[in-house]
DNA sequence: AATAGTATTTAGACTTAGTATAAATTTAAT
DNA sequence: ATTAAATTTATACTAAGTCTAAATACTATT
């Protein structure tokens, strides 16, 4: 509702997780920072995380791991986790919209938003090169 | 691998747990199990959970919570969470074979398991009767 | 430019969910 | 009965994140 104010700390902040190609949790953000020669608060990163999230710059990601991970990439998509060796890769394709209806209509929901974590093996792990 | 084990404290949280038609967190599960005059150590209910999941006679739920919530059904289903009353039910339809391949060949992964949550608001909250 | 008011950062205490450890107890095997 | 293995218990500990109150930094107004 109020208007948007990236301080220092919120700036760099989504400079770094929009210059990721990864989704790197709360704890590899702060040491990102740290290696970039920049020292926040451990709860200004926290503060700064949520902020961005609710400004709807970044995204969270909860993956069924322990700590939430974080995304630049703003549009609907999902994640696959690979079970060997823990990377997290982008689903581009969205779940067809005829089997969210049929999700809707049988529990009676006014289905918002889904989201999906695929779990299997990636293809260095399916293919390790000795 | 090893055959199955059903302690007193194993038993006692399976029965309770299947016969939950919702979806308990750990904390609930101790609860429910006070009210019915047992008492186990706090560290017995964690690994009862633990060893009834690894067993495959309950599922462990992630859906995005800080805990984690467990079912009695066993058969693959997903879930859809009431994002005003918090309430959890069961999805039963699966999402497309079609799109998961479709995952697979995008994303180069064996795709092995997908976790789905829809989020939502439920019929009760809808409609609320005054 | 000085002042007052609001917002943010900081350091550190605190919370919640869960794991680890070591002693005590139970169960199973000889 | 004795020994060994597995489990439970009590409690300490960890990890991820929130909360609080004081210190700083912005903003607006005079
Ligand atoms: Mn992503
Ligand atoms: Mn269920
Ligand atoms: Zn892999
Ligand atoms: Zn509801």
């Amino acid at each position: 509702m109020s208007r948007l104010n990236l301080t220092t700390q919120r700036k760099t902040i989504l400079d770094l997780i929009q210059s990721c190609d990864d989704h790197p949790t709360a704890a590899e953000i702060m040491e990102r920072l740290r290696m970039n020669g920049h020292q926040f608060a451990y709860g200004t990163v926290y503060n700064s995380l949520r902020y961005l999230t609710d400004a709807g710059l970044i995204r969270e990601l909860k993956l069924g791991e322990t700590a939430s991970r974080y995304d630049g990439r703003t549009e609907d998509h999902y994640h696959i986790v690979c079970t060997k060796c823990g990377r997290v890769d982008e689903v581009l394709s969205a779940p067809p919209a005829e089997w969210i209806r049929e999700v809707a209509a049988k529990t009676n929901y006014d289905v918002h938003h889904s989201q999906v974590v695929f779990e299997g093996v990636c293809y260095s792990c399916k293919h390790p090169k000795a």
